[in-house]
DNA sequence: TATTGTTATACTCTATAACTATA
DNA sequence: TATAGTTATAGAGTATAACAATA
């Protein structure tokens, strides 16, 4: 009954990652993918991704913001704002107004029923919150604080 | 010349994040959007994308790895694998070896030309590596054990 | 000319389900 | 029946480039 040469089972604590468990980027990955998955199955339920859930918050705080301003505080390019856009604004989450001011602008902001939705979506956002919190626990001010700096400075 | 009431223009820091500032989640995915991104640009010289890297280190670390292991260790399907192996395969960077024991089984290595590829690689590696090692400096360690522990307890 | 947003398009990454072959 | 790997397929997410309207 002694231990034979297993390959490589299951759980995979046999696999040696190498250099690759010093990586900081892949790691990264990992966790983002992990927490992405939580959150899309909490949210999922409600029919908002990840991705259109910080985009309506973030409209929900910056009411008139264009789909610019949008796009850089969500990182994305702006084409890849418009689809979000649409989306958020065919469910009748999001107003859009013209500017009078610049007829370009499309300010936007959200609606009676997106504030309605996030009010829904808010218990398990603060319980995906919470998970992740609990588990970054008191280091979680200086956690943030590298994020941060990664996405800032690694150019 | 007073300041006017600018409407969230450029660098956004005018953007009000709300409570998204305080998510874990959210800058995750900002700060490995931007580290994959600084790889892919550095790797991309030759034709390495991020996944394809860490499965090539994975199968130069664990030689005769299946396809199932090495997909658990870097967090991905089966079927996701398969075009990957493919890819590195069809490049010559790694061989492909049916098991005599088990004849589902294939037993994959790295090949020369893939050793070369990741030696010509690592100075890459390297700087990229030791930019995000700089941000994060002493805290490394605890950094790395933050993003185990969220990839692993979020279920 | 420059900027805001849209469109057309294409590419990457990934997974689910059904499959083959082996066990 | 169960497992290793493949295939077919589809969906999400994203960007680049060209464009229209407006500045």
């Amino acid at each position: 009954m002694g231990v034979r040469k297993r390959e490589l089972p299951g759980g995979s604590p046999l696999v040696n990652l190498g250099t690759l468990d010093e990586a900081i980027g892949f790691h990264l990955r990992v966790a983002q993918d992990a927490s992405f998955r939580a959150f899309a199955r909490r949210a999922g339920q409600h029919d908002l991704k990840p991705g259109h859930f910080a985009a309506l918050l973030v409209i929900a705080n910056n009411p008139g913001i264009g789909q610019g301003a949008l796009g850089r505080a969500i990182a994305r390019d702006k084409s890849s704002v418009t689809p979000i856009i649409q989306s958020l604004s065919r469910r009748e989450l999001i107003d859009r107004l013209t500017s009078a001011a610049d007829r370009r602008r499309i300010q936007l902001s959200i609606t009676k029923a997106g504030r309605a939705l996030l009010r829904r979506l808010a218990p398990h956002v603060r319980n995906h919150d919470r998970n992740l919190d609990t588990i970054v626990g008191a280091d979680k001010a200086r956690f943030l604080g590298l994020l941060k700096r990664i996405a800032d400075e690694i150019s």
